[in-house]
DNA sequence: GAGTTTGAAACT
DNA sequence: CAGTTTCAAACTC
């Protein structure tokens, strides 16, 4: 049936429009669809480009044409030559191409074939092959047969010819000086939009390889891939995949290096049983796809519904389940892309080894107490009791992701997890330790009306701010690793062993510095003279100078009391509280730390590895890499109290064991521990 | 588990 | 900067 619209569309007519239009295929095509062509071009968003009749349709989203691309700017000349054969058709046929790839896609094969046409085109039939042109076309974006036969494929000349007798003769004559505007415009986008496909490709590779240290580019990747038009969102409207940003935010990022360490192999796996006996997989770009739809779906916090479906699908030997992943993926991406992570969040840490699981601070304590992420990206417990022999296994099982995540799970439990308990302040203030240390409140945390949440990230990255504004230092570790230096400031000694000191003092009343109430004891360091605690007793190390070393008999035979009489019970007690709270700054403990608490030199005695231990759960940072504005504030710090600046600087107890082996490891071990990372966006 | 103590953080 | 209040952890019972 003639449409008015037809007659519209090619109002000159010429013999060739003519002689197509009683051709078999343009019958068949027109009577497939009653659709007009106004309306088409109206409410086809994406492949509306032959159509020319409203500026929506020559300007369809450059976002969506992004996404189109990637899945098809390769396949094009793979159908290069089934197009030639063909061309003649369809570019005389364009409404009735485009209404058959509007059939096409409204009956799904849009998005269930694509990486399936080239082999089953005949079987598909002149839906398929139209719809082949039409995707093509709809991603060159031109809208005229000219810029079509103007890409770099050599045998697209014959096509060139026969589309100047055909369509151009009719498009041509319609181009305005807009229009040709417009496909410059446009030819530059796809060079653009050419270049970034070259980018993925190279990408995919690297970041695998960069595996921890690439993921960052990565990132940066995945946000180029994510410019989508939000449409896409709504592409899929079964709502399976409609997911809260809430931990993914932080997983999302965090993840990517584990798709690189883990999934690498996984992916080969699951991409060659996809394609087996299905689409055969010859084209780079849809390789490529794939493989990011993966890395993706590693990311995503929902990964495993994602895999699940995926493998079903897979399982049922359906060809598009990678297509469906894609979109899934897309519009989840663009959720992150919408709620951006908290990017250096010390909660992704724990995430880059956790895989998908929510942010939970404790496998950052794991960190802590020694647990390394391993070369495949599981957290490795240094000690080996927390290791079970029934997660062990097999290597094959260790690289099994249900393996990982249970000895994930089992590192989790033995491991500790600091848990908040505010109930006014919402968990953004320093009072809440979870703020305080850079980390998002978890399961685990039993706050009330908590805000310190991904899915609140603004109000933390402004409270955040609002806090630094006030003091620079707040989020800063409030337990330096004082040097020798800092220590001559301090009116000490270069003898004195260094060690750790809070960076601020505490201002003990009433404790005696002798309780968890004293940050300097919490943390397990001796007061410094910026301390103005009175009647400090504390047993790292008293204000005024209780040396264990044995030059200060009284001060000596005070900790000895105290470690007598309390501290027997509080070292212990501190020392259980060390392994099951987290410290602010987790990331400054080092695997080597652990190791050299559990050398034999080192821990031959309870007491010597409790310190050991205790030492390295220190928030120290080496003075080396503190910020140089943190030194400026410390370095000249006059202790407000009368306490002698000659006093001694006081060692933790039992530190005569392996004490200039430890201290020179430590300095090894602090040297290499990153500095604090700042949560502020530069 | 409830209540108290404590000192840092926040506020004025 | 100092004093006060708020807050949550540590502690005690």
């Amino acid at each position: 049936m003639d449409t008015p619209h037809k007659t519209q569309i090619t109002p000159t007519p010429t013999s060739s429009l003519s002689k197509f239009e009683d051709s078999p295929v343009f019958k068949y095509i027109d009577s497939l669809s009653p659709i007009e062509q106004a309306k088409s071009s109206q409410t086809d968003n994406c492949f509306n480009s032959l159509a020319f009749l409203s500026p929506s349709s020559l300007f369809p989203s450059p976002q969506i044409n992004c996404h189109r691309e990637s899945r098809f700017s390769v396949k094009r000349h793979h159908f290069s030559a089934d197009l030639n054969t063909r061309v003649l058709q369809s570019s005389n046929e364009s409404n009735a191409g485009q209404e058959a790839s509007k059939a096409v896609e409204q009956s799904g094969l849009y998005d269930e074939h694509p990486g399936c046409l080239s082999n089953d085109s005949s079987s598909k039939g002149i839906s398929s092959d139209l719809f082949d042109k039409q995707s093509d076309l709809a991603v060159e974006l031109p809208g005229t047969s000219n810029y079509d036969c103007r890409s770099p494929e050599d045998n697209l000349e014959a096509c060139d010819a026969l589309m100047k007798k055909t369509s151009l003769e009719v498009v041509e004559q319609e181009r305005s000086p807009f229009q040709r505007s417009r496909d410059e415009w446009k030819e530059r986008q796809r060079s653009f939009e050419n270049e970034r496909d070259l980018r993925k490709i190279r990408r995919i590779k690297p970041s695998e390889e960069a595996a921890g240290c690439g993921w960052v580019a990565v990132v940066s990747d995945v946000a180029d891939m994510l410019t989508v038009n939000t449409s896409i969102i709504h592409e899929n409207s079964d709502g399976q995949d409609q997911r809260t940003v809430d931990s993914g935010t932080t997983s999302f990022i965090s993840n990517i290096p584990e798709f690189s360490l883990d999934n690498a192999n996984n992916l080969e796996h699951a991409e060659s049983g996809d394609h087996q006996g299905s689409c055969k997989q010859n084209e780079l770009g849809e390789s490529v796809t794939d493989q990011i739809s993966c890395i993706l779906s590693t990311c995503l916090p929902d990964k495993p519904v994602v895999t699940d479906s995926s493998l079903k699908k897979d399982d049922k030997g359906e060809k598009c389940s990678q297509l469906s992943r894609q979109r899934s993926i897309r519009r989840r991406c663009l959720v992150f892309e919408k709620s951006p992570g908290f990017g250096l969040h010390l909660n992704s840490l724990p995430n880059i080894l956790k895989g998908q699981n929510p942010p939970n601070k404790s496998i950052l304590s794991s960190m802590k107490m020694g647990e390394v992420p391993s070369d495949n990206g599981t957290a490795v417990a240094e000690n080996s009791s927390e290791a079970p022999a029934s997660v062990g296994g097999t290597d094959a099982d260790h690289n099994t992701p249900e393996k990982k995540r249970q000895k994930f799970e089992l590192v989790e439990e033995s491991a500790s997890c600091k848990r908040c308990n505010c109930k006014r302040s919402k968990c953004l203030k320093l009072y809440c330790d979870c703020f305080a240390a850079g980390l998002y409140c978890i399961e685990p945390c039993s706050c009330l009306d908590c805000f310190n949440k991904p899915i609140h990230e603004k109000m933390v990255l402004e409270t955040r701010k609002q806090i630094e504004s006030r003091n620079p230092q707040a989020f800063a570790p409030k337990v330096i690793r004082s040097t020798e230096s800092v220590l001559d400031s301090w009116g000490e000694n270069n003898k004195t062993p260094a060690s750790a000191r809070h960076k601020r003092g505490c201002n003990c009343r009433k404790s005696s510095c002798l309780k968890k109430y004293c940050e300097c004891f919490q943390a397990g360091v001796g007061c410094s003279p910026s301390c103005r605690c009175e009647g400090c007793k504390n047993s790292f190390g008293r204000k005024d100078g209780c040396d264990e070393s044995g030059s200060d008999g009284e001060g000596l035979e005070a900790c000895e009391k105290n470690a007598s009489d309390k501290n027997s019970h509080d070292i212990v007690t501190h020392k259980n509280a060390e392994e099951h709270q987290d410290l602010p700054v987790a990331s400054n403990i080092s695997r080597s730390s652990s190791q050299l608490c559990n050398t034999p030199e080192h821990g031959s005695s309870e007491s010597s590895l409790c310190q050991s231990k205790f030492n390295s759960n220190l928030q120290a940072i080496p003075e080396d890499e503190t910020p140089k504005v943190l030194k400026h504030k410390c370095l000249p710090l006059v202790p407000k109290t009368n306490s002698p600046p000659n006093s001694k600087r006081v060692s933790p107890p039992h530190h005569d064991c392996s004490s200039s082996t430890a201290q020179r490891s430590r300095k090894l071990i602090l040297k290499s521990i990153p500095s604090f990372p700042s949560f502020c966006p530069p």
